[in-house]
DNA sequence: GTCGGTAGTTGAACACGTTCAAGAAGGGCG
DNA sequence: CGCCCTTCTTGAACGTGTTCAACTACCGAC
């Protein structure tokens, strides 16, 4: 439609630019179908129809409708990695270090609570390549690990020496049960997962300091055998 | 196609006695070719004609093909109920009796491991009537969360005051976790989950325990204040 | 016995996700 | 320019879950 010069304009990779544009404007037509309509009331032929391609077209580039919420997925992760930033520069505390990156994580995901709540169902098929465990998506999923791993690293709390290397996964396993709280919550503005998250922190951030408690250590260290037994 | 007389095996509710047979018939031919070929594989015209009716006689009775998964779901709970039923007579303590009950559970999806896998997707879909937080699973859901209450009930387990009327939905809440490993496990004969029953439950029974120590006591509020906003 | 209404049953039709054989576009090379 | 090969594009066709207007079977009332 537009002419543009030969050269594609995110200059990505060259060996896979001739369409690259096609796979972009696709990808965007089907956000913002999946946004203003859902996701099960956006066709594929509608995604085709409005972005101008053909049906068979949309599958050359992307192999399901589900490929579609990967790119979802993958942009979102990129995005909450942005938003966190301010606030990892910001914050010194454990405390309101997780809080914010945790709130960040969800403000990415709010204008999207309709149908992302929707597409979250494919995501838990374990069979699935979204599923947040599953290899395929073992990329963003690192990629979150590691922002959790930023945001104990760059703290000034005093973590037991056994629990610290597995915290930041156990910082991303309790982010996975905030985000499956938030898509069940139908509370206006999905105000209770905020509550969820201001209560949870310092409960987390207690719970952490108690772990070097001597008391504790017995349960800290079965907790954590268990925890290394059941990683695959 | 058999001749039988006008009543009834079951006798169930006179009411809607007629079509009871046609509806248990086709319920039991989608669950064995569900066993058979997996979810996914099987068709609503498969079932209807394996059970001898037409596809139209299969959608009068179930609102969909996830509807014939509620039906597993009903089931399955059922049966779990009874499979627990030795342990709640036999075992006093309350980790063994936990254990027990959380066993007999695995033990009854163990058969539909395949299968039960692939649907949990619906499952996890919060618009979906199969999801275990939604209104229309609330039986079955009240009855699971009973049966944990059984399983601290006729236990010798001291527990905090203030924790034990919420322990009940709480260890509920821990069996769906389980579910949830069970379901993404993919080590032979699902060892790993048992595995996680065997390594949680001593925890579990630990930090119950705990629950009552001074130190912890702030923690204990401060978490069931928390869960008590979150509770819709 | 006949009538009427409810419960049950049918199969064709629809919209959807997905596939695929066929072709078009583009570019390197003689 | 002509050739070939890869990349890209097309739209018809398939199998699926689901719907629905029409039909049949039953059963109580008169």
């Amino acid at each position: 439609m537009t002419e543009q010069p030969a050269q594609t304009t995110t200059a990505g990779d060259p060996a896979t630019a001739r369409g690259e544009q096609t796979r972009q404007l696709i990808r965007d037509t089907a956000m913002r179908l999946f946004r203003e309509r859902g996701y099960a009331q956006t066709t594929m032929r509608a995604i085709a129809q409005e972005a101008g391609v053909s049906v068979g077209n949309a599958y050359y580039y992307f192999g399901s409708k589900d490929h579609l919420i990967q790119e979802f997925y993958a942009q979102s992760q990129v995005e909450h990695r942005a938003s966190a930033q301010p606030v990892l520069d910001r914050e010194e505390a454990f405390g309101p270090r997780l809080a914010g990156v945790l709130h960040a994580g969800i403000d990415v995901l709010t204008p999207s609570h309709g149908f992302a709540a929707t597409f979250f169902k494919t995501a838990a098929e374990p069979t699935s390549p979204l599923s947040p465990f599953s290899a395929e998506s073992s990329g963003p999923r690192q990629a979150a690990i590691d922002l959790f791993g930023e945001v104990l690293a760059g703290s000034t709390a005093k973590v037991d020496a056994e629990l610290r290397p597995q915290l930041p996964e156990l910082l991303w396993l309790a982010y996975m049960g905030v985000v499956l709280y938030w898509v069940h919550d139908r509370s206006p503005g999905q105000t209770k997962t905020r509550q969820l998250i201001d209560g949870a922190v310092p409960l987390i951030d207690r719970l952490v300091a108690l772990s070097r408690l001597r008391v504790l250590r017995p349960v800290t260290r079965q907790a954590l055998d268990l925890i290394r037994t059941l990683r695959h």
